[in-house]
DNA sequence: GCCAACGTTGGC
DNA sequence: GCCAACGTTGGC
């Protein structure tokens, strides 16, 4: 069991979105070390939803991986800008996870609150220039989130 | 729209 | 394998 935090721009994918589909395959991530963290992600592992790139930066709610990673259709798609030439269907350079929506915060726990919490200190994505999409998430921190996404 | 902090690319 | 140039991310 693993905890994950995925950002998601709310104009591209937003958790209302998620909540409207109930799952939605994780396309798109182009960065090997976030696909690396894709690949090691169990079903059934909890997700913490972030929103980035918006007025309001933080997480929103509780989604779960409901398939661990296939190959990342978009990356074969011409069409798609996620198109990558130089990725062969016999050896696919990208994949996706399939996320589930669980639950959504009754707060959202905004990015100053995550940067305010001493035991949120080493949170990853709190870390200068942190651009990952996804990464690991502690079940200490994780804990410590929901808690706070729980309060009103 | 600015810009810091990265990752990636490609020439050498 | 180095590293400059370039592209991207994402908070502000």
């Amino acid at each position: 069991m693993h905890y994950w935090l995925m950002k998601s721009e709310p104009d591209e994918f937003s958790f209302a979105d998620l909540k409207r589909c109930r799952r939605e395959p994780w396309t798109g991530v182009r960065n090997y070390q976030a696909r690396n963290f894709m690949r090691s992600a169990q079903s059934g592992d909890i997700v913490l939803f972030y929103h980035s790139n918006c007025a309001e930066p933080g997480i929103i709610g509780l989604a779960e991986i409901t398939r661990t990673a296939f190959p990342d259709p978009t990356q074969f798609d011409k069409k798609s800008d996620y198109y990558d030439a130089k990725s062969k269907p016999d050896n696919p350079r990208w994949s996706c996870v399939e996320v589930g929506f669980l639950e959504e915060f009754k707060s959202p726990v905004l990015l100053e609150d995550l940067r305010q919490n001493p035991s949120l200190k080493s949170l990853l994505i709190l870390r200068p220039g942190n651009r990952l999409s996804v990464t690991p998430v502690t079940a200490q921190e994780f804990r410590e989130i929901k808690k706070l996404g729980s309060q009103k």
